[in-house]
DNA sequence: TTCAATTGCTAGATCGTTCTAGATTGCTCC
DNA sequence: GGAGCAATCTAGAACGATCTAGCAATTGAA
């Protein structure tokens, strides 16, 4: 039972095949030095061995690991998103991923250490709460690149999407469907629930109407208790921090008697598989996982490897348009 | 800009302590054979040169890395849980873990090799699909242990709950309400989802009862579709394969005009975040994550330090009642 | 024919640790 | 005062790969 065998190393392979070690080696990361003809001699000894080279010892050496270092929360579907696009681009870069969650119990730190020490060649962190000098002090070892945040100093490259954007395309698509009273329920203290509530400010402001904000966070409890204290507001649309958020105002609003759309309209953020799901065909802004995870990967493996400068990627969101906006109703409108 | 300075080895704490590279080896890793002032001498060289062992060095020379080896799915948000508890246990086990995601386009085999390179001294597997064969394979290099799912063979520990006690506690809960037509929405081809469709027809006829069965799957979009075929057999009770699957069918008989649980009692399986939602209260059979996750740790550690043999845990699952439970309407018990 | 360049291969050093075996010291005990 | 022993420390060989330098054989050009 469970026979522990010792795996086959180079030196096994280089035996079975009548070559030196150094040759396997060249065989086995397709370095240019070997005939084609040992080359498959050496590649079918290894088969059969069932040989996998020791990923330890060749970073050791080489001091490369082919590994990109990722954290993401383990409470955020749409982060779950971003982790398998990011597996995704990785491996078409030719990298592996090595995955840290953060969570209860699990900070932020102790989750980088752990990448580091499996030798990752960058960082990749979503949504980051690491202040600047961390990231800085963590940036002096590795590339780090910034997923979902960009007020990350100037050791970090960034990788984000225009929040402004997003909520300007939020307030026009409702605007453009007669809604004048629109209500922001924010992020609290959540990564970029700054920046978007800003935005709200400004660009209601810039609309002509008042920018009522209430104040809630990621999740559906924060949008459900927001959800209470909005009815008093009167609004005929509400823009939710995110989708998570905005599934909790739906149920408070659903729970009082409001329709959505008929009644009130809303507004999510991330478009996250919740989002889509086909009874909640939630109106959303899209951040797309895919975009951002690959300009990710790709700003890391440039760094990596081209020694590209440092730099800020910014996309552009946009609106997927489904089933909880509508026109404002007459009466209120 | 981000100075890539070679991070200091074991020769640079030696030199600066002046002593010799083993000394240095053996306070930094607590072992015996120095003398309290030289150990005191030496963390605080090694402090000031902000020295951290280099993990894939120590492994290769020792063949210990400290690390366990997780696989989970993104799109499973109960895996997220026992992720977290898996972090927290393994830590006070004195070991670090490796996270891999198995998802759309990341076949699990890749998951499982890639925690194997970075030198996982077991692997813990979140519901494995994985044949007995490949399962074999892997329990040939290190210990594996399965969890939530216990047909995995001779050659790997498992850790599961009860399929048929949660099923029987369900069916338990439900005819104490006095209902009778119980109607379980399975799921499909998912792990675990055969037990639980042959646990309730082997207890609905224990209770006399017909087991009814829908064929349903993981997520709400399959408790959805299962719910449209759900009234056809005017059902007063359901219990679905997981929360996840219970959602869907909840808002199926909402849109058909059917209140829970007045109308129709629901009950959900894992006990997730969802079910806790305050205005979800789902009924939900709980695995208890954290307990599950706790027997994992502890079996791939004893597998790995003690060399306990191979066995299989299974732990009893429980009954959260919330408010998606109720007796069955008078008309139809 | 001879010399240089190219191709195909190998020996040996090296990465940063841990481990084994042995050296050195200081102490106790007879 | 020397044997015996524990405590403390060190030199040097691992671990399994990569890398550098160089050796042999072949080719091409003069």
């Amino acid at each position: 039972m469970t026979q522990e065998q010792r795996r086959p190393t180079l030196v096994d392979v280089a035996h079975a095949a009548g070559v030196s070690r150094a040759l396997v080696s060249i065989v086995m990361r397709g370095a240019p030095g070997a005939s084609e003809s040992t080359r498959q001699r050496v590649l079918e000894a290894a088969g059969e061995l069932g040989y996998r080279p020791d990923a330890r010892a060749r970073l050791l050496r080489s001091n490369r690991t082919r590994l990109l270092g990722l954290t993401f929360s383990t409470s955020q579907p749409f982060h779950s998103e971003i982790v398998d696009a990011v597996y995704a681009q990785a491996s078409a870069k030719g990298y592996d991923v090595a995955l840290s969650a953060v969570g209860r119990g699990r900070a932020e730190e102790r989750a980088v250490e752990s990448l580091l020490d499996a030798g990752s060649e960058a960082l990749i962190l979503i949504a980051s709460t690491l202040n600047e000098n961390d990231l800085g002090r963590y940036a002096h070892q590795v590339p780090v690149v910034s997923l979902l945040r960009n007020d990350v100093g100037d050791h970090v490259d960034s990788v984000s999407c225009d929040d402004a954007a997003g909520i300007r395309l939020a307030i026009e698509h409702l605007t453009s469907l007669g809604h004048r009273r629109i209500i922001h329920v924010d992020g609290g203290t959540a990564v970029s629930a700054d920046q978007r509530r800003a935005a709200f400010r400004a660009e209601m402001i810039g609309h002509g109407l008042e920018p009522l904000t209430l104040s809630g966070g990621p999740s559906e409890e924060d949008g459900l208790a927001a959800g209470q204290r909005l009815l008093a507001l009167n609004p005929s649309a509400v823009i939710a921090f995110n989708d998570r958020t905005a599934l909790g105002v739906m149920e408070s609003l659903r729970s009082a008697g409001r329709n959505v759309p008929t009644d009130v309209s809303v507004v999510g953020y991330d478009d996250s598989q919740f989002a889509r799901l086909s009874y909640i065909q939630l109106t959303s802004i899209s951040q797309d996982a895919q975009l951002l995870a690959a300009a990710a990967v790709n700003r890391a493996v440039d760094r990596i490897e081209n020694r590209q400068p440092l730099g800020h990627d910014v996309s552009t969101p946009h609106l997927v348009r489904r089933a909880t906006t509508a026109a404002a109703p007459v009466s209120r409108a």
